[in-house]
Parts: C-alpha cells; structure tokens; sequence
DNA sequence: CTCCTTTTGGTAATGGTTACCATTATCAAT
DNA sequence: ATTGATAATGGTAACCATTACCAAAAGGAG
C-alpha cells in the first residue's frame, strides 16, 4: 500500500482547483469512475456508472465535465468510428500511459498499445519539432490510430 | 498536356466498374468535384459543388457513394472535430498521395503535411508490421494528426 | 418487351450532443 | 449569520449531421 493517495485521491485534486475550478462531489465521481475504469467509455457508460454513488448528476453534467477536463488536458476525447465519442482518463499529471490504438474496421474493437519502439518515440519528437518549425505550428498533441482486421474477424 | 487522361476521365473509372459497381453520372460527378476541389469537404459541400452538374442529385446519394468509395478505399474520411465528417480523395490508384494532417484546435485549421521525414515513413513501416506480428492484426490504413495552435491563433 | 437487380431521391426518423434557463451550491465580503 | 456575486447543476427542448425507409426509376440480360 503505497503512503500517499491511500484515501482513493487522485493527482488531479490539486490540479483541478489550481486552474481556478472547483472539486465539486460530480466532478469528483466521473474522475473516479473514469480512473478505475478500463478505457474508452462514452458519457452515457459514464454517467451509468457515476450514477449509483451520485444519484442526482444528470447526463447534461457528465458532458459538461469531459469537456472541461478535455480541455485541461486531464481527458483525451476518441472518435472510434462508432457514432459516440469515446473519452480516456490521460493518467498521471504530464500524460503518463499515452498509448496509441489499433481499430478494428469490422467489429470496432479496440486495441491499446504502448510499447512503442523506442526509435517511434524519438522519431517522433524530431518530426513534430520539424513541423512545428516548418509550419510555424505549436503542437500539443497527437492522435496514431491503425486501422485494419482484428485477429477474430480476419478469420473471417 | 499529359497524353492520358485528356478528357477529365480519371483512374478510377475502370476500378469501379471492376468492383462490380456502375459508374453512374452521379459517382462520375461526385468523383469530379473531389479531383478537382481542394481538400477536406464536408458531404453537404460536396452536394453543392455536384449540383450544378448534376442537378438532380439528391444529398442521400452523395452520402451513400461517399460511403461506398470510402470503402472501395478511394476516399479518406476524417474527423477535424468540427461536427461534420470530412471526405478527401485519395489520389491514385494505390493512394499517392498520401499525407498526415496539422489541427488547430483553436480556429479548426487544417493543413496537410506530406513531406515525411524518410525515416518517418521507414519507421511507420516497421511499426506497423510489428504491431500488425504482435497483435495478430491486419493493418490496412492509419491515421496521424497533430493538435495544436496555428500561427494565427497562437499570437492570440 | 419482361424480369430482376441496382441505384436513386424525398421524407421521416434517429440519436448523440448542445443550448437554454431557472435553481442551487459555493465562497468572499460585510 | 447575511448578503450578493459567481460558478455549477439538472431537466428539457432543440439541434443537426447522418441514416432508414420506401416507392420509383434506370440498367442489363435474355
Ligand atoms: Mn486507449
Ligand atoms: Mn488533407
Ligand atoms: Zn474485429
Ligand atoms: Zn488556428
């Protein structure tokens, strides 16, 4: 059991006040929900799962609070193809667990992966640092997705 | 004045056909305006441009053969977040082409990128293949967009 | 022509997301 | 504690790009 955190705080509770807004008990909720949760959840699934410990959040909330952790950088936002968006706690305060995701075309499953090869990570630092140079672009971020055939429904 | 393909007749007449599809006025119209329009329209956009070519084409028709040349792979269709779905043509017969796009996600600038670094495409190549061995997984396409801020938007 | 399949256009419905607004919670100053 | 300004909330209605549906038209084979 590690010394800190041990009261299910998250890293964000500090954060979120610093940037001028409050810890409100929803907000609170959907960060839970969404950290002790296996990614890509859209509102609804969210707002499903807040709801037992926080009867009285409404669906109008759950979106208003992605949008503003989106925008602090605290959620990243998919659009997997499926007609909903998808959101994702960005884990850690300077986005640890940035992973990239593999989209099946056939079922949409969706696959994380991580273990980028250590050149992809260098590679792409020096490309963006070349686009933001040549384009005179600040890039804050990045969206990789593969698509293609899950193993199941290569099969056929 | 290239020799081939002299009476606005692309590449893609013969391919539809071969998919056992017919190459309507409508398609030929619809593949017309992308050839000729500068990236990145939205269906309705499309719709307009068609029109007074074809003008008895209906908005239904314009989705359903985006759709299909999506899936024929002639098409790219995106998402810039802007509401709407983004269509581009994907030049050639094997997609040349092929480019990687810059988002500002203040004004909703797009720009495209190609100028790969060489090492970008190798890499790209070898991250596919050992994503594609690793996860029993076919990949067919990807998708890359870097977040940021335009110069305009980036001097406030 | 006749039969059968493909394609089409108009219209209605869908459904995720947002706008709106009145109500409530929070907090600092009095 | 009381006040008042501001932030946050919930419910509902609206939005709007996309899709479903269906009857009509077009094309092709024999
Ligand atoms: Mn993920
Ligand atoms: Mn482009
Ligand atoms: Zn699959
Ligand atoms: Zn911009």
């Amino acid at each position: 059991m590690p010394i800190s955190n041990c009261q299910g705080d998250g890293w964000w509770q500090g954060k979120i006040q610093e940037c001028g807004y409050r810890l409100t008990a929803g907000r609170e909720a959907i960060l839970e929900v969404l950290s002790k949760s296996e990614g890509h959840l859209s509102a609804e699934e969210i707002y499903m799962k807040v709801h037992p410990r926080c009867p009285s959040i409404g669906l109008t909330s759950v979106y208003r609070t992605l949008e503003l952790l989106a925008g602090l950088g605290f959620v990243f936002k998919f659009d997997f193809g499926d007609k909903r968006a998808r959101y994702e706690l960005a884990e850690g305060p300077k986005g640890a667990n940035h992973h990239h995701h593999l989209i099946c075309t056939k079922c949409n499953r969706v696959i994380d992966y991580t273990d980028f090869i250590d050149e992809e990570i260098e590679l792409l630092n020096q490309t963006e640092k070349g686009l933001s140079q040549k384009y005179d672009f600040k890039i804050t971020n990045h969206l990789i997705q593969f698509y293609g055939l899950c193993n199941a429904c290569n099969e056929k």
